[in-house]
DNA sequence: AACCATTCAGGTACCATGTACGCAAATGAG
DNA sequence: CTCATTTGCGTACATGGTACCTGAATGGTT
């Protein structure tokens, strides 16, 4: 008799080897708890710090052990992605409204976008459906369904919002995040490491429109959420057009 | 007397140690050589494979000697997403068609995209600022100028083109970047990774209207060329809507 | 021409990481 | 009680970034 084999295949078809009432001894951990260790861990220091060591660390076991119940680190972070992803709460199905209903959504990706600030950078790096995933996917396109669009449209639709509040949160954390990776306190990198270069690049005068969008930036002084806010109707405005033109064909 | 002293600054404010005229040996390679090197290896194995060693390894040179020219290995991955982008080739300001411009740019950052794997994903990891990226920044602000749009409005649809443009990029390449990153060979990658769990999701029945988009895609069949214009195409038409309602105002 | 401060090349070494392997401990069926 | 089975996890190895150090090359100065 052979063991499961870890064939190299999507962890969503390898569920958790769950309770049987052969003989053996009882699972200590289980894939949840090592998710959500690694998640804190990463919340606290950086995805880079949750290292196979430290989350069985923080489990109070040894390396190896986690390896009973994921196949590889990389399954983790799908886990991991997964497991932020369900952090969203919504409706069990769309309102009727659309545009309150993807506003809700994107005020919902945003916050977890932020509590969890690894997040956006995995979810964009690699292609993962987990059920978490699927679910919110899954109302947004119900938001937009029923407006007589065709399905392809619909879920270009709905890319087209995901885009937005991806690079939106990119944009919130980029910086922050840069500045946790090298150590340095945010305002101080802020002011030592990216201000001088952008101000040797206003200074030189080779990008006029660049420098007027760092200048004369008026979004720029608003708080985090208006500049998200601002964008985000922006982007429904655009969808709000894309309805009707694409319903008229 | 103290050298460089390597503060944790921005690469694009430590220029490459030029020609001088004092003592010392002379520098047997250089930074473009260097991330050239860097490039290719990415290109043709992942950027994973363009470890310091390997690099070093392929100008016939140990990993060490890298270290006189790139303080560290992150900033090498600056210079090689500058390089990439100074691929894109773009007449010296934009023609008056903001339509025709922005395609033109889109193409040009896709087949770059398409040419070097690892791009976007570096590109939307962190937030860097190189010379080239400027450039090519500064032809699409350019684009959108003298419609009379405020330069905020402008900003938001760039960024709106780039990140349609960055996302279809990386559906187009992300199986195919997975399935090397497996090892597998692309088809058989589909089929046993990504194919048999989506046909599960689908079967289950519990989320409705992905599946559809899984299942009832017109767009699917087409090349992936086609695919990348048909979504170009509505991105613009949003753009459009967006000017003419923004100058409204 | 001889010397020397300066700069580059790159070997060695250290530490951290993912993970293959193997063995001991736990567990329940017979 | 015995034993097949499963978990816990220490050990070990390959690979990665990079600090440090020695020796070689170089051109100005004496």
């Amino acid at each position: 008799m052979r063991m499961a084999d870890e064939q190299p295949t999507s962890i969503w078809l390898q569920p958790e080897r769950q309770e049987r009432s052969g003989p053996g001894r009882r699972p200590g951990y289980s894939r949840e708890q090592i998710t959500r260790a690694a998640v804190q861990i990463a919340d606290a220091e950086g995805v880079e710090a949750a290292t196979m060591r430290r989350i069985a660390c923080e489990l109070g076991t040894g390396a190896m052990s986690l390896y009973r119940y994921v196949p590889r680190r990389d399954d983790l972070f799908d886990l991991m992605i997964d497991l932020a992803m369900s952090e969203i709460e919504l409706p069990g199905s769309p309102s009727g409204d659309w545009r309150s209903d993807l506003a809700l959504l994107a005020d919902q990706v945003r916050a977890v976008g932020l509590r969890h600030p690894w997040l956006i950078t995995l979810l964009t790096s690699r292609p993962t459906l987990g059920p978490s995933l699927l679910r919110v996917h899954e109302f947004a396109l119900g938001a937009l369904d029923g407006l007589g669009l065709d399905i392809d449209d619909i879920a270009g639709l709905v890319d087209m919002l995901n885009d937005y509040v991806h690079s939106a949160i990119r944009r919130e954390i980029g910086w922050l995040e840069e500045a946790r990776r090298t150590g340095l306190d945010p305002e101080r990198w802020k002011r030592d490491y990216i201000g001088p270069y952008v101000r040797e690049v206003v200074a030189s005068g080779a990008f006029p429109l660049f420098s007027r969008s760092v200048t004369d930036s008026r979004t720029a002084h608003l708080a985090p959420e208006e500049r998200f806010r601002h964008g985000l109707d922006r982007i429904l405005d655009a969808i709000a057009a894309l309805v009707t033109s694409l319903r008229r064909r």
